[in-house]
DNA sequence: ACAATATACCTCGCCTGTCAAGGTACTTTA
DNA sequence: TAAAGTACCTTGACAGGCGAGGTATATTGT
């Protein structure tokens, strides 16, 4: 892993539920696909991410139901609630005014 | 403040180190800055900023003196050293690459 | 049949960065 | 001479990430 996930902090949830988003999917598979997604250069560990689905199902972002046996152990499924939904997109508006000041404040150029 | 320090996390030092790039300024005033660059949207809470002062100049990554008694009390002014210009270089780069692996990992769009 | 490996989930406890709250001291202004 | 602004600093609590460890099932190789 290229980047350390102290730079991601805070920002879990908001992956999760963009996941989500596109359609069910559990623990294992979410990881894989996070990996995947960034090139190998990002994966969120299992501990934090298994924190990250408790938080967002008691605030309820998401549900949770033992899913169908494909190869291998059995898998707990979770769903994006509307709640979720709505969550997600103030989350996603969030993390572009994070890079949006990032960006500003880290400005190498002269600002004018 | 309109997004929260935790969005922000890990990437403190990064801020600062970028401030210092441009010239040696003091704790009070890079706090005002970084409020005005960020359009009053983001503020660093002191007790942070000293806090990553504290660790960046154990790093090696800047050194500080008492300096020029302008109007109020004395200020404590920073510089940034080769160290911390390399480092700053490093942070730079960490964040594009944070930028990027995020935009993959929140794309509402299908990815192709 | 049995071990090894892969799939899959979960918890505990530590670490680190943020920050609310509190404090000090000097200078300017009313 | 009191208040407000400038400026620095510390302490302790809190929250999120994660290393380490554990459980259970299914598949694959020998």
């Amino acid at each position: 892993m290229s980047i350390a996930g102290d730079l991601i902090r805070g920002h879990t949830d908001a992956i999760i539920l963009a996941r989500l988003l596109r359609s069910d999917s559990y623990g294992y598979e979410i990881n894989k696909v996070i990996s995947t997604l960034s090139g190998g250069r990002f994966e969120l560990k299992e501990a934090t991410l298994y924190t990250s689905f408790k938080r967002l199902e008691e605030t309820g972002c998401i549900v949770s139901y033992w899913g169908g046996n494909g190869p291998g152990a059995r898998r707990r499924y979770y769903s994006i609630t509307p709640t979720g939904r709505q969550t997600c997109r103030r989350l996603l508006g969030e993390w572009q005014e994070t890079k949006d000041i990032m960006d500003k404040l880290l400005e190498v150029e002269e600002e004018t």
